[in-house]
RNA sequence: GGGGGAUUAGCUCAGUUGGCUAGAGCGCUUGCCUGGCAGGCAAGAGGCCACCGGUUCGAAUCCGGUAUUCUCCA
């Protein structure tokens, strides 16, 4: 059975169930805050768990992409060393929405493994929560006594609360689980070891394929449990081990999911799979990772330096880490196989192989780049071992490597062991753990429970119509962080307030409560699709109603802005091609940024293009046209622009300006016309094949205008001219460096003269060319002139002074053959003489300044240094 | 969001405790030599040492800030 059908018969065996068939939501979460990626299948349905939304259909079904980088049995780095781990994974799932429970989810589970997929009963193993005196909980009777009529007793093994109790997060839904293991093992180690001692043992061939969840429990912040009114299903089955077993075998890298891959990383490096055990995993790491990479690109999640984008850069620099050490690969390679992955997953997940372009070209500028800074790291690392004392690299040298150099730890240790040295590990993990604490102590959040006003089933978002509304608290909490302090969650029955997403930040504004007291907004987020506004205070009186006011500036300023962008889009489209990808956009009430898919730099006319062709459209004065609730196939239709790695619902909002259709949830100008102007401040790559374009409108753009148009003035009357000043400046600065010529030429003669003339005057005491004397030259001057002195006569002792904006200045030179023989320091002359002139001063012993404040002494300071001359000698 | 680095000639980079008249290799220009494969020799041009401020007699070097960039952590 290929992979396909393993997917389709899942879907199809759960769809006779009269379950529905929903997409993969993107493995890139954009609107929740406490998750970066879908770590598993009910991400997607958490709002309905919550109890934020209801959803449309009791019975779901789909397969989800997941990526997984940490957590107890998901560390990034054991990726690859074992068969059975994966980064990234797809999650086969059924769902109950307070419908059916614990009965038909086993049921159906049994049916469809044992009948459908026809997997043989005796190998088949289950577990039931066996309870846990923390919480008071007692065994799962009821999932008991439901595998019992299927099961014999012996096949259904007792799981603690750490294999069969399954929690969304520190607070929220949760309950027991029951779990199915299949034994893959041969007849005779079936015989000498009976499977059911093996279950949750790590053994690589007795393996969980499937987790059904009964959620029935809340988690509330202060450890507690509380009954759920609705009890859900959530099921999730890996696929890639269920294509193992259906494969008939022993590992996931063997099913048809990954021999692709694997074939051809063989043909590129000519390593072959399954000959040394550093190699295999070499190619597990890159087959794994590779795809884990791939799709979040195809997501919208380039690699970058921090947040979701830091996670996929270091998932690829792990595989092109593995390639370097073990597969010899010292150019790029990966990218090469994205054309495979695509062929073999394009069909299930489009995206993939729609953007695989922009995937293989992300891809390799990554691992050019990484590789010189391997390459960079070698040579640094050199130099640690051999300004290194004893055998033992210090720990705090190679944790300096890593974490300021990006040179991997492991290839540090295994290039001092293939060398002979050894890594100090403890003073490493030291500095490690310095460096995590310091980040998580940052960044740390503290969240209170809820506390619950009134029962709100969903709240509704009046800000498209309305700036101003009267609403009622539902529920808020406490929220403390080091970098905001103690900050209040509130959620209303219903708000104007606009909550960040799409691209566009959050609004702000202010909450008038009865009394007339005021309590500022100062943010706005979606969180498991729940509209929190963020307060720097609580009202003191919570119930009533308050009148929600947002700031209407900033809201006008930002819808300008992302008006401009649908505008901007359409442009890009237009006049670069339709290859031309929203890539991501961030929407402020200043500026807008806008990143797209691009292969080249845009040109000036170019650029000068899309601004008139945006510049136009708002001319144009184009009314805004929206249809907020519209099935989204016609939206489709209609030629509207979706968003690759955007979830959309089964109705969608779509907003029209002219032949510009967008889905988009974002506030809007009423008109084009309100934006006054549009006009772009800078253009750039953020990736291969990415541009970005940063841009602003309405009042920023006549600022902008109106503070270049005064600094032209400016510049206009500073050069006296009302003509062209591109022209005056061009002309001031070739006189300026031909004056500068001149002047240099002029110094030199004078030097020159100045030079002979010293030199004239040279006095010889004892075999020393003796002067000292006051000059008109700066301290550069003197030391110019002292050198060419000092080029054309032997045993030379000069001592010259200056003075400037009344401060003095005395410089010493001295032969650097006579300093030698008569131990003389031409440092510590001036350090003496600098007295006279209130100062001090150095230097080496050839050459020498003091600098004071007293220009009086000079004199003194120059007769002085005649006498220093006849004591030495 | 929190750290750590980097920024010096067209390019790749040296530059020690503040003081070496700012350097090397490659590239460039010019001349000479040369049956060569990165030709040889010689001469030369090319620097606001990222920017702004401070400390100091003196800053590429020390301190603070800004910008750009790399990197680690969350």
């Amino acid at each position: 059975m290929t992979s396909q059908e393993v997917r389709a018969q899942f879907l199809n065996f759960f769809k006779e169930k009269n379950h529905k068939i929903v997409p993969s939501a993107p493995m890139v979460m954009k609107n929740d805050p406490t998750l970066m990626f879908t770590n598993a299948g009910m991400n997607q349905f958490k709002e309905f768990f919550l109890g934020n939304s209801v959803p449309k259909s009791k019975r779901v079904t789909d397969t989800q992409k997941c990526l997984r980088v940490s957590g107890k049995h998901n560390d990034l780095e054991e990726v690859g060393k074992d068969t059975y781990h994966h980064t990234m994974f797809e999650m086969l799932g059924n769902w109950s929405f307070g419908d059916y429970f614990k009965k038909e989810a086993i049921q159906w589970a049994w049916e469809l493994l044992t009948e459908v997929y026809k997997i043989d009963k005796e190998n088949l193993y289950v577990s039931v929560f066996e309870g846990s005196q923390d919480d008071k909980l007692e065994l799962d009777q009821e999932a008991y006594d439901l595998w019992k009529e299927i099961v014999p007793e012996d096949r259904i093994i007792m799981g603690n609360k750490k294999d069969n109790f399954w929690e969304m997060g520190d607070q929220g839904p949760c309950g027991p689980c029951s779990e199915i293991h299949v034994d893959l093992r041969s007849k005779e180690e079936k015989a000498k070891v009976p499977g059911a001692s093996l279950v949750n043992q790590d053994d690589p061939l007795v393996v969980e394929i499937w987790n059904l969840v009964f959620i029935q429990y809340n988690r509330k912040a202060n450890g507690s449990l509380e009954d759920l009114p609705e009890k859900h299903i959530d099921t999730g089955m890996g696929f890639e081990r269920l294509c193992m077993v259906l494969q008939n075998v022993k590992s996931n890298y063997d099913t048809d999911v990954f021999t692709p891959l694997i074939r051809e990383i063989e043909t590129i490096t000519g390593h072959k799979y399954g000959k040394t055990e550093e190699a295999d995993i070499a190619i597990r790491v890159v087959a794994d990772h590779v795809r884990a990479v791939a799709f979040a690109i195809a997501d919208g999640q380039l690699p970058s330096n921090t947040g979701a984008g830091y996670v996929i850069r270091r998932i690829l620099r792990r595989a092109i880490r593995y390639g370097f050490t073990f597969l010899d690969t010292k150019q790029p390679f990966i990218f090469r196989l994205v054309k495979v992955l695509s062929e073999r997953m394009g069909d299930a997940f489009p995206e993939l192989s729609k953007h695989h372009q922009i995937i293989e070209n992300v891809i390799k500028e990554e691992e050019n780049s990484f590789l010189s800074t391997l390459e960079q790291g070698l040579v640094l690392l050199d130099s640690v071992i051999k300004s290194s004392k004893g055998k033992t690299i210090d720990g705090e040298k190679a944790f300096e490597l890593y974490d300021t150099f990006g040179f991997p730890i492991d290839l540090t240790s295994l290039i001092l062991e293939e060398k002979g040295y050894r890594l100090d590990v403890e003073g490493f993990e030291k500095a490690l753990k310095a460096q995590k604490d310091r980040s998580r102590a940052a960044s740390e959040v503290s969240k209170d429970d809820w506390t619950v006003l009134q029962q709100d089933a969903e709240q509704e978002f009046v800000g498209y119509d309305t700036l101003e509304a009267n609403v009622k608290l539902v529920k808020y909490r406490k929220v403390s962080s080091k970098k905001e302090g103690d900050q209040y969650q509130l959620v209303f029955n219903l708000t104007p307030f606009y909550a960040e997403g799409g691209g566009q930040v959050g609004d702000k504004g202010y909450l008038e409560a009865p009394n007339g007291d005021v309590v500022y907004i100062v943010d706005t987020k979606k969180e498991n699709n729940e509209i929190v506004h963020f307060a720097e205070n609580l009202p003191k009186e919570v119930s009533g109603t308050f009148k929600a006011v947002v700031d209407q500036e900033q809201r006008f300023h930002t819808a300008c802005n992302h008006t401009a962008t649908h505008l901007l889009h359409q442009a890009l489209r237009e006049i670069l091609g339709s290859h031309v990808e929203q890539k991501g956009s961030a929407v402020h009430a200043k500026h807008l940024r806008f990143d797209f898919s691009h292969f080249s730099k845009l040109s000036v006319e170019e650029l000068r293009e899309v601004e008139n062709f945006v510049n136009a459209r708002i001319e144009g004065q184009l009314p805004l046209q929206e249809n907020r609730n519209i099935p989204i196939k016609e939206a489709m239709e209609q030629g509207a622009m979706a968003l690759f790695g955007e979830k959309y619902g089964d109705t969608v909002r779509t907003v029209r300006f002219g032949h510009s259709i967008e889905l988009c949830g974002g506030t809007h100008v009423k008109n084009t016309a309100d934006i006054w102007h549009f006009k772009i401040v800078s253009e750039g790559a953020v990736a291969a094949g990415i541009r970005r374009i940063e841009a602003i409108t309405s009042e920023a753009a006549k600022e902008f205008f109106f503070k270049n148009n005064r600094m032209l003035f400016e510049i206009k009357d500073l050069l006296n001219t009302s003509q062209d000043p591109v022209k005056a400046v061009a002309s001031l600065q070739e006189e300026n460096s031909a004056l500068k010529k001149q002047v240099e030429q002029l110094l030199k003669d004078k030097a020159k003269g100045l030079k002979n003339e010293l030199i004239a005057e040279l006095k010889d005491i004892n075999g020393i060319q003796f002067l000292a004397k006051k000059v008109d030259l700066d301290a550069g001057g003197i030391k110019d002139l002292a050198f060419a002195m000092g080029g054309q006569v032997d045993d030379l002792f000069l001592l010259l002074a200056s003075e400037n904006d009344g401060k003095a200045i005395l410089s010493c030179y001295i032969s650097k053959d006579l300093a030698s023989n008569k131990g003389l320091n031409a440092g510590n002359i001036v350090r003496e003489l600098g007295k006279h002139i209130q100062g001090g001063g150095g230097g080496q012993p050839f050459f020498a300044t003091a600098g004071g404040k007293n220009p009086d002494g000079i004199p003194a300071a120059l007769a002085n240094a005649e006498e220093l001359v006849l004591a030495t000698t």
